[in-house]
DNA sequence: CGTTTGTATTTCACAAATGAAATATATGGA
DNA sequence: TCCATATATTTCATTTGTGAAATACAAACG
């Protein structure tokens, strides 16, 4: 029986009590916060050993996804989902630590770049397994096509947030 | 174009210099924690006029979900999905507002009652319009048929993460 | 040019969330 | 009864995340 069980009977409650409350939209957020919150629980601890945090492994990975290994703080923030002051504190910490170089722009000198370091990415290779392990053992229970079915729907939903 | 455009792009760079890398649960990943901070933001921003955060709504209409209106801390993390911790905190602010009232139980006497105060029911019947509008343009780009087998996925999605 | 307007990033004070330890109570034997 | 173990909640120090203001530069326009 799934944890999210208590969840939606006191949904069906809600409906009940409030019939205007429109239940399948609410179901909807409530998985997705669900689901949300047991992947950073699971990835926290998974890092946990290469000093690393969950927002902290996807500022690197957004970095390693990009020819040159290079964003600035805007498009970090856009690619990441995290807002600009905390991509601030997070590339402060990844610098100290020595996993990313932070350097001024030349050609806008309002902008910042920040690179991936050498020992970023020798990091993200040491880690790479046992990340590649907990994404297949997290989709596992998908077949191929449900997997991307979920995108696709996901994507049509994310899509109507963002449209108002 | 969606704002996961980038983030997609740079997972498909990673999966080409890292073979291994499981493109399908990787985006499946990346765009929960997009939809979370959408919903989350969204929620945060509707609410605000009423003096509540997201969070302490969840704790309100949990309670309000029950038969009796009140849980003990315990099954409110459950349901809420959050640490107990936070639910100490959480509890404490919205008793701060006389929206909950917390009592110790008979019964057993490790254990707590938070229940719906008469301010906390006044209040949510108050939001209650708005929250309706706010879940119903969330999913309004979601045919029924659609949304159901949404529902379906996430769930079967939640159940692989929890089964480990 | 000089001035306005806009963009990029950081700072800062504060709010939110967490892990681990502490407290209090229950429960089930020996 | 006494003790060991388990459960429920809170405390506390710390980490994480935020909005709003501040800073610094760029670009457009008279």
């Amino acid at each position: 029986m799934s944890s999210f069980t208590p969840t939606e009977q006191r949904l069906a409650v809600t409906c009940r009590r409030q019939p205007a409350f429109p239940r399948e939209p609410a179901v909807l957020v409530r998985l997705i916060k669900h689901l949300y919150k047991r992947v950073h629980d699971d990835a926290n601890a998974l890092l946990k050993p290469w000093g690393i945090s969950h927002p902290e492994y996807n500022i690197l990975m957004m970095l390693y996804g990009t020819e040159g290994y290079a964003l600035n703080p805007t498009q970090l923030a856009e690619a990441a989902g995290e807002k600009s002051a905390n991509i601030t504190r997070l590339a402060d910490s990844l610098c100290e630590k020595g996993l990313v170089e932070r350097t001024a722009s030349d050609e806008d000198r309002r902008k910042v770049s920040l690179a991936l370091s050498k020992a970023g990415l020798a990091l993200i290779d040491d880690f790479m397994p046992a990340v590649c392990g907990l994404l297949e053992r997290q989709a596992a229970g998908l077949k191929p096509a449900e997997a991307a079915q979920l995108e696709r729907l996901l994507k049509k939903f994310l899509d109507q947030l963002e449209r108002g």
